[in-house]
RNA sequence: GGGCGCAUAGCUCAGCGGUAGAGCGCUGCCCUUACAAGGCAGAUGUCGCAGGUUCGAUCCCUGCUGCGCCCACCA
């Protein structure tokens, strides 16, 4: 067996900087930038098709060019990074699919707003300088998230950088349009859809905000005397609209009134009283008004009827009637109405507060205005049930498991999906309508027949439309790539779980629909959202969002990395802070100045790893964990645990390398020799692994020490480390032992008050307990002197078979350790009693494992020990 | 109304049948020539409440309370 950790056994090169390059503190900033643009130069991140490597592939979630990235971007870029930053190292050809989203509605607002502060609309530039301003913007806002990326350190394909918008990409969505239009899959119907009367479009279910609102219901009476009713509303404007009553068809309450008609106030209309099993008979009045062009389910209601819907409001939620309320906003004809019924008598019981969910636009959170129209639709019915079967036949796998059944809820209770919009910037529908009423649904390359009066369907598409195809459309489909034979489908997808339904269940079913039947991915990985250090979601009102980019100049872009992948915990979401930003600067910093020192000492990666046998124990005992922890390492990578991961390198560096092994080499270094040749190997073994398997999440501080250390020229396209399988139990415990003898006598120390520099003449007795070899280094770590003339042991402190005698005579305070062998005391007959009856009990001794009876006994016998000990100790203690 | 999840140290969170863990914060001592962005040592928890299973429950089961998220409906 051998301890060497090395994957390829090439030899590194003989040109290793000297310490003198690396300044005492880690200074991000001079080095983050002029790295990630060597690392394009150098073409590290860029894939290639033709490569024999295994493929590796995660698109990225195309950011909106709506502005610039937020920490939530941050977060799922260092995720992904990670991910193919390791894969590259593992020897896959990996592609991470750079690209952005048009997205429609979003950007076409941020525009608008703009126009606006100039005092303009977009009717004032017509809808061709309108969409080449919005071109102004994307170039714009695009190159400040390339630029975020980049300060990120994202090692992504800017070779193949792609926008839901260019070219290539217009084609795949023109050419699935018409797909699917002659497949039947895509219809234009006139329904009921969620209107925003201040984003003049129609938007699809899912971009509904539901949210409690404070409204008013109001009992409004129709009709006459015997033959009236009275229905509850909180919309009264609507009634204006009304086509009938419903009843429940077994309500015997009104019965008598069912196929009649009753007057309609304020109207001079009378309308029908219609039973329809819909109507709740315990819900007020049980009597509903039927507005069936402004509610869905009276819409429902109306077809069931053959009611003919009566438009009261347009587009922008202005009254259309004619007579007094014509023109009034909706708001104002809803209190309008309401004092005009009150003056007619009409109202029977004041209106009382009502809280009720309300449709918000997720846009610009204006109240929705249910409304009748014509619009295209994709039936989903065919393409849901492929893509949830994708998911349980199990060919694609969603991570954390528990939000699969979200994700089924959803895919097999889906309604047609409303993908036109009534906007500008976007893909146009690709339908023309002749001057005969002809409808032609064109493909790329296609022209409209000739001849006069062909006009263009005026709507874009939803702007999911084209990013559901991006797992495809981004590697060059419909045209057969070699990217596309090389890159599909997708390895991961790593998305935020709220994009589960606007954007992974789009991507799944067009996936299975344009790709014969191959799902886009084989894991869907989701991770949660980024949130405040006291775990509060961030939002622009509530004022707690974070810049990245600040953080990033303050700390570093491996800090933040750092803290975003420790928060991870799978689909959780993550927490953030300041704070936690500067703990994982200070790790960086640590990691250099560790480094700093190795090199200062003779650290090497220079020639083959020296067999065990020449190796100290605590040598062997470092490469033991070094191997143990890149299984580790790689057991959390493959489960998407990054915050395991990020803690078991940082503890495993910090507390293992750094706190221990560092400090027990020093002793090794001062006597020089061939044993500190040996461990100035081992240490720069254990470096430049450690280095490796933070790259991934750390990628600029571990490149300039990697490089230095190795005089190799990246650590981007190192090999990742493999376990070796190197293990040795008995340094493990020898070390073990080691670190609880000098814990043992620091507490000690420190009890005593004495400082920690201060020398205290001490007689080690470390015979049979395997610590011979260590002497030196225990009397380095503990500040011990050697038993000079007139020794004189005050104290005496076995542990774990060693005895270390000290000679306090000079320092100690007797009141104080009798006080602390006291409370110690009360320790060990503490744990002799708790030991000693749980081995009493049978039950504990049948049924428990034998290992753990084993360890309670150890317990007892150690607390038997230290009885007898302390009460040694106790009694020869000089009394003051 | 349906579904999912959470309640553990001051804060943010791991753990999940066998003496409670981390980071930050806190206390004390130290500029011990890699690192004060550091070192060493230390304190802090009825593991939400009530039952049950078990020799043993923070962990499994049931109920309760509080909180969060998703979906549907709401005249």
């Amino acid at each position: 067996m051998t301890a060497n950790t090395q994957q390829d056994p090439e030899q590194y090169g003989s040109d290793t900087a000297t310490p003198a390059d690396l300044p005492t503190q880690y200074a991000p900033a001079e080095v983050e930038g002029k790295l990630y643009e060597r690392w394009v130069e150098r073409g590290y991140f860029e894939a290639d098709p033709k490569s024999g490597k295994p493929p590796y592939t995660i698109v990225i979630p195309p950011p909106n060019v709506t502005g610039s990235l937020h920490i939530g971007h941050a977060f799922e870029h260092t995720l992904i990074d990670a991910l193919t930053r390791r894969k590259r190292m593992q020897g896959y050809e990996t592609l991470w699919q750079p690209g952005m989203d048009h997205a429609g509605i979003a950007t076409q607002n941020v525009v608008e707003r703009e126009l606006a502060a100039e005092g303009k609309s977009r009717h004032d530039l017509g809808r061709a300088a309108f969409v080449e301003r919005v071109w102004q913007w994307k170039a714009e806002s695009g190159g400040q998230i390339a630029g975020q990326m980049r300060r990120l350190g994202n090692g992504v394909a800017w070779g193949r950088d792609r926008f839901t918008m260019d070219e290539g990409l217009s084609r795949a969505v023109q050419t699935v349009f018409k797909r699917m239009y002659d497949d039947e899959l895509i219809y234009r119907a006139e329904r009921i859809i969620n209107w925003c009367p201040r984003c003049l479009t129609a938007i699809s279910d899912i971009e509904v905000d539901y949210q409690d609102d404070d409204g008013e219901l109001v009992s409004i009476r129709y009709g006459e005397g015997e033959e009236s009713v009275v229905v509850a509303t909180t919309r009264a404007e609507t009634m204006l609209g009304d086509a009938a009553v419903a009843v429940h068809p077994d309500d015997e309450r009104y019965a008598h009134l069912v196929g009649k008609r009753i007057k309609l106030p304020l109207t001079d209309r009378s309308i029908p009283v219609v039973p329809d099993a819909h109507v709740d008979p315990e819900f007020g009045t049980g009597a509903v008004k039927v507005t069936p062009a402004h509610d869905p389910n009276d819409f429902a209601i109306g077809q069931r009827h053959g009611l003919e819907p009566i438009e009261v409001l347009d587009e922008r939620g202005i009254v259309t009637v004619h007579g007094p309320f014509e023109g009034l906003d909706r708001f104002e004809a809803r209190s309008t109405i309401v004092a005009a019924l009150r003056a007619e008598g009409r109202i029977v019981s004041e209106k009382r507060p009502y809280v009720h969910s309300v449709g918000h636009c997720s846009r610009c959170k204006t109240t929705l205005e249910p409304r009748l129209s014509m619009q295209w639709w994709v039936k989903v019915a065919p393409l849901a049930k492929a893509a949830g079967d994708a998911v349980r036949d199990g060919k694609v796998d969603i991570h954390p498991q528990e939000l699969s059944q979200r994700y089924f809820d959803w895919v097999d209770n889906l309604h047609d999906w409303c993908i036109s919009r009534q906007l500008w910037w976007g893909h146009r529908i690709p339908v023309w309508y002749g001057p005969g009423g002809e409808t032609v649904c064109l493909g790329p390359d296609e022209q409209p027949p000739s001849g006069e009066g062909w006009t263009q369907d005026s709507d874009v598409l939803d702007t999911w439309f084209s990013s559901g195809l991006w797992p495809f459309s981004t590697l060059g489909w419909p045209e057969k790539t070699e990217a596309l034979e090389k890159f599909y489908p997708n390895s991961v997808l790593v998305t935020g779980y709220d994009l589960l339904f606007f954007w992974v269940a789009r991507m799944m079913m067009f996936g299975v629909y344009a790709m014969d039947g191959v799902p886009p991915f084989h894991t869907i990985a989701l991770h949660g959202m980024v949130r405040d250090e006291h775990g509060k979601k961030m939002s622009k009102s509530f004022g707690n969002t974070v810049n990245p980019l600040v953080w990033m100049d303050a700390y570093g872009s491996d800090a933040v990395r750092l803290t975003l992948a420790s928060g991870a915990n799978p689909g959780t979401d993550v927490p953030i802070g300041e704070d936690w930003v500067k703990a994982s600067r200070n790790f960086a910093n640590k990691v250099w100045n560790a480094t700093r020192f190795a090199l200062m000492n003779g650290a090497t990666v220079q020639g083959p790893l020296p067999a065990p046998e020449e190796m100290t124990a605590e040598d062997r005992w470092i490469l033991s964990r070094l191997n143990a922890v890149i299984t580790e390492t790689d057991a959390y990578y493959d489960d998407y645990q990054f915050a395991k991961l990020s803690d078991t390198l940082y503890h495993f560096a910090w507390d293992e390398v750094f706190d221990w092994y560092v400090e027990l080499t020093k002793t090794t270094f001062q006597k020089g020799g061939r044993p500190a040749e040996v461990s100035g190997r081992v240490l720069g073994e254990v470096l430049d692994v450690l280095l490796r398997l933070l790259h991934p999440v750390v990628p600029f501080v571990t490149e300039t020490l990697w490089t230095t250390l190795t005089g190799r020229e990246s650590v981007v396209i190192a090999a990742w480390p493999a376990d070796s399988g190197f293990r040795d139990e008995a340094a493990e415990r020898e070390i073990g032992t080691l670190q609880r003898v000098i814990t043992e006598v620091r507490r000690f120390r420190a009890d005593q008050g004495l400082q920690p520099g201060q020398r205290v003449p001490a007689r080690l007795s470390l015979d049979g307990t395997s610590l011979a070899a260590h002497e030196d280094a225990i009397r380095a770590l503990l500040r011990l002197e050697p038993e000079g003339e007139g020794f004189a042991a005050t104290a005496s402190l076995p542990v774990a078979g060693a005895t270390v005698a000290l000679d306090l005579s000079g320092a100690i305070d007797f009141a104080a350790e009798r006080k602390r062998l006291t409370k110690d005391l009360g320790l060990a007959e503490k744990e002799l009693k708790q030991t000693t009856a749980k081995l009493g009990n049978d039950g504990f001794l049948a049924k428990a494992p034998d290992d753990v009876v084993a360890k309670i006994r150890t317990r007892r016998e150690a607390a038997e020990a230290d009885i007898a000990r302390i009460t040694e100790q106790l009694a020869g203690l000089p009394t003051a």
